[in-house]
DNA sequence: GTAACTTGTTGAGCGTTGCTCAGCAAGCCG
DNA sequence: CGGCTTGCTGAGCAACGCTCAACAAGTTAC
């Protein structure tokens, strides 16, 4: 009734490709402000102006869309740490670790956001999550031109940790300067996989 | 009508104090299970045999309810890992991470639980958690006779990350023997706050 | 013993949220 | 124009958090 006598905007019809992409990039926009499994199908179906049902008909459930969400933000971060090619090894690790506390100085909500999805509770997210860092310790192990056994792998993902938390509060108070910051890090790395 | 056909257990009428104290010890046998945030309050009334009405009647929310679930499992791993009084301090160090790694050992599931829950995007979680972490900063700075400044901190609470993340997946796949983990542990924690 | 009072306890019901389903409507082809 | 695909919606269900008025099991006062 309200819809004939108020005919709103005209429908607007996307393509499937455009309307996913869409759904996505509205998750990644509120994912600083809300842990992903908060979002709820409502609010984003709302942002997007469409129907509750359109997201379901692109997401078979809740779960598949902010794991959707979670993993467009995994790439988005890959994408922003891997080295380009043709670096050294040297500069690589470096490079990486520059670029990891850039990143996290930068995107602090949204990396507090992701890191907190991932070991929230839910398996799937915590599958992504775990995904990204195998990725990451590989790289960095090839860039630190050590063999990749299970023992060092523990050590760099538990070094990870260390940094992910070590480079989160420094953020909010800064200790010490940005470059003592940097070599404590890559001292605590050679010290551990050595 | 069913109640009067079908008498059914005898109501069980219980002090204030019991009743919480049934509730919240419900959430902590679930506590492994499922990630705080999520029990449900309907589950938890079921199993304690009361209706959920009862259950809003001790706690204002959910959210009261859970974070008092928090609480409870916070408190009852600092009893564990608390040194004894009158221990000297080296013993207060070496006690401490060693029952830490006990802990994690015996408690794998209900630790994860405890972990995820913090980090898990609730900020009433995350408090207790904090408050537990300080806490414990407070102890091992102190046992290891060394001054509490700012920076400090935050390099043991990253340990604490690090700690956490390597025991987990040393438990696991155990890639050392523990004799050697807790050196390690122990090796990485001097170097870092000397 | 019973009336008054306190308080542990419940059932009915509301609003929100995840999810389903039957069907509408916009574009494309014959 | 008729038929087809497919983006899209509205109504509605089940589960969950939460509220509220009222009941009933103990306890105290007379």
């Amino acid at each position: 009734m309200a819809a004939s006598s108020t005919p709103g905007p005209p429908r607007l019809r996307r393509t499937a490709g455009d309307r996913r992409a869409q759904l996505v990039r509205i998750g990644l926009e509120l994912l600083p402000t809300t842990p992903v499994q908060e979002l709820t199908i409502d609010e984003v179906a709302r942002r997007a102006g469409i129907s509750r049902s359109l997201l379901f008909h692109y997401f078979a459930s809740k779960r598949e869309y902010y794991t959707a969400v979670t993993r467009a933000a995994a790439d988005f971060m890959l994408d922003h740490l891997l080295p380009p090619p043709g670096t050294s090894p040297e500069e690589q690790v470096t490079g990486m670790l520059d670029r990891y506390v850039g990143w996290v100085e930068t995107f602090r909500e949204s990396h507090l956001a992701f890191v907190r999805g991932a070991s929230g509770g839910d398996p799937w997210v915590a599958e992504v999550y775990q995904e990204t860092r195998d990725r990451l310790v590989e790289v960095a192990l090839t860039a630190l031109e050590l063999p990749d056994d299970a023992r060092r792998r523990q050590l760099v993902l538990a070094w990870f940790a260390f940094t992910e938390d070590l480079v989160g509060s420094w953020a909010d108070e800064p200790t010490m300067s940005r470059p003592e910051l940097l070599e404590l890090l890559r001292d605590v790395l050679d010290r551990l996989v050595r």
